[in-house]
DNA sequence: AACGGAATTATACGGAGGTTTCATCCGGGT
DNA sequence: ACCCGGATGAAACCTCCGTATAATTCCGTT
């Protein structure tokens, strides 16, 4: 039921209290070469060590302790964004829009065709791996970021802004000179190779000079 | 039941063959100060001369003719894209899981709370109001872009990529004071103010070097 | 007290960006 | 035949960017 997840592939994290269910989905998903992992409640697995690699969660919605609606409502707060599945026996339609609200990929009734569910999971993974390569990028710029000091800050904002030096000279009440210095510092620390790059990082890490 | 929907604010176009509903919704909105207009069908909606001003659509699922859901998967190929709020008696969990993964704001059964309709609503306008400022700021752009020649587009391209105009010129096998030459048009023509500006609008225009 | 990092500025130089003026060439349309 | 827009490019000129060198000040750590 369980495998091990190294660098070959995504893991799909099932959590449900019914041992059935859970061999029956682990089959399934090992029958297309998908690592799983079962839980049989919500706290089982956020008190498991996992590795933070790529995968989905499939989630029964009605289990002992916390429920998989709840679940999901908390998994942002806990810095976990892998895509969710719901799954119910007893659903209604105010809880499947409310999970889908919530970001869920899918919200499938039992019994479900197997079929349905593992396009469900090829959907939540094809997700995951977007938003990771997203965040890898992004990371890398955060960290650059980070190095920055407060002075560097400011020139960096005015920079990809548009401004000439001369200008946020003036609106730091700095030496033209300075600010030369300063964005020199930025481009070395960001590692970026040209303005275009900068103004791309600034988009990326959100920066508005408003 | 249909209200002069000027420069004041955004229109409720409900679509449901029920008279009453009808009724019920338009006084509903009324109440809170919003123009409404409804239709008997999707076939009415659509052959009804309409502004393209803001607003957002109440779909009743099941009417004669194009079902509410049928009608949602068609808005988008028929360049009408105002968010959609779903309604429905008799509806099931597949159904309103389709409805939301095609993007409606939400999916209401019957008989809902107004105040659930009200909220509804309001994110859908949010929603709309969002796009629309969007979609404005991306179409002066598109229109700039639409007026370079093809070797100001290429000049373009790789200037927002951060080469050099020597660079370029080894690239299209020109001078670099030609280079120079379409670079002054682009950022005139497409009223740039700066380079960042104009590496902005190639991010909204979706444009990449590779 | 000594050291190092951050911030600041000046001078100087070379490279890159940007514009103007002038001029040539080509294809399309009047 | 003529004109015009697009593309090309040379010369000249100015501004802006980037960096190296050197120096000063302040602040926090050792």
């Amino acid at each position: 039921m369980s495998r091990r997840d190294g660098p070959a592939g995504p893991t799909v994290f099932i959590v449900d209290d019914d041992p059935d269910l859970r061999a029956a989905l682990a089959g399934l998903f090992r029958s297309v070469d998908l690592a799983t992992t079962a839980y049989a409640s919500a706290a089982e697995f956020l008190n498991t060590k996992r590795s933070d690699g790529p995968g989905c969660l499939v989630l029964d919605v009605r289990m002992p302790g916390l429920s998989g609606l709840d679940f999901q409502a908390q998994l942002a707060g806990l810095g976990i964004h892998l895509p969710v599945i719901l799954m119910t026996g007893h659903g209604d339609i105010p809880m499947s829009v409310r999970a889908m609200k919530a970001g869920a990929v899918d919200f499938l009734t039992k019994p479900f065709r197997d079929q349905d569910m593992l396009d469900a999971v090829m959907t939540a993974l094809a997700r995951d791996a977007e938003r990771r390569s997203r965040d890898a990028g992004l990371l890398a710029v955060r960290t650059a970021y980070e190095t920055l000091t407060a002075r560097e800050r400011e020139v960096f904002v005015h920079v990809t802004a548009g401004l000439m030096n001369k200008q946020i000279a003036g609106l730091l009440d700095l030496s033209e000179i300075t600010v030369k210095i300063h964005r020199g510092h930025v481009m070395r620390k960001m590692a970026a190779r040209s303005l275009a790059d900068l103004v791309r990082m600034a988009q990326a890490l959100g920066i508005v000079p408003g």
